[in-house]
DNA sequence: GCTCTGTATCGACGCATGTCGATACAGCAG
DNA sequence: CTGCTGTATCGACATGCGTCGATACAGAGC
């Protein structure tokens, strides 16, 4: 197999589990485990400016994204401190501060399983 | 383009709107409509019952599920019915009553995006 | 008709969450 | 050290949501 084993690199995700991310939905009955698992990766997606804000940092030139490139989604600036934190917290995100910027980039982890499930077409 | 009109055929769906999703998340920035869209779906999947409750759908031979198949998450019946219904307004699914019993099946716009979302190996 | 079983709705409860203003913290500039 | 700007945390509020028991509805069988 391709996957010998499933415990990926820890790397740079101090806030929250990286994610675990997701046995096929379709082939078969789900694990409670498993459905809790995928439950709380998609809680995380589950809010407009969360999404707009993920898809804003994946979408990035460089893979990265400060907060002041991002954060103009119509709500306040601590609300979008909140929801950054909630996906970092989901494993989602990860952050650095790299002087009075923090960057934001999406965890590796996380890379294989939503260019899987949510591009299909990574372009050329 | 491929797609002069939006509109998608209403089909089966009375309860909720058929998904209109997915756009890709990491390849643009995503619009506030689409974010709007897309955090539907996601919190529909959001909860761990819901995701079982799909799973079990999903996966039904045949393609279709008696509620009393799926029933036995773990939660009470009305539960399990109010999480069916969220699971039919989100467009995820679809009812109908043969008699006694009232079957899902996956919502006929959704088996795409999600064998494509979520699957990605539907078996041979 | 009545009764029994499967499913949906109702009403209520407690908890989680999205939002904000106020405030604290971090780093740069002077 | 003193500001100033970018980001995070805090506290509070309103709303949403998952859950349940009680109840209503639908269809089959008597």
């Amino acid at each position: 197999m391709s996957n010998p084993s499933v415990r990926e690199l820890p790397l740079l995700e101090p806030d929250g589990a990286a994610v675990p991310c997701c046995p096929p939905l379709t082939a078969g009955e789900l694990s409670p485990e498993d459905a809790d698992r995928m439950a709380a990766m998609f809680k995380a997606l589950s809010d407009p400016v969360r999404l707009r804000l993920f898809s804003r940092v994946a979408s990035h030139p460089g893979g990265e994204a400060c907060v002041c490139d991002i954060a103009d989604v119509g709500v306040s600036q601590p609300t979008v401190s909140h929801h950054l934190k909630r996906l970092r917290e989901a494993g989602l995100l990860t952050a650095e501060r790299r002087g009075t910027w923090v960057y934001y980039r999406v965890a590796p982890s996380v890379v294989a399983a939503m260019s899987a499930m949510l591009d299909l077409r990574s372009r050329p």
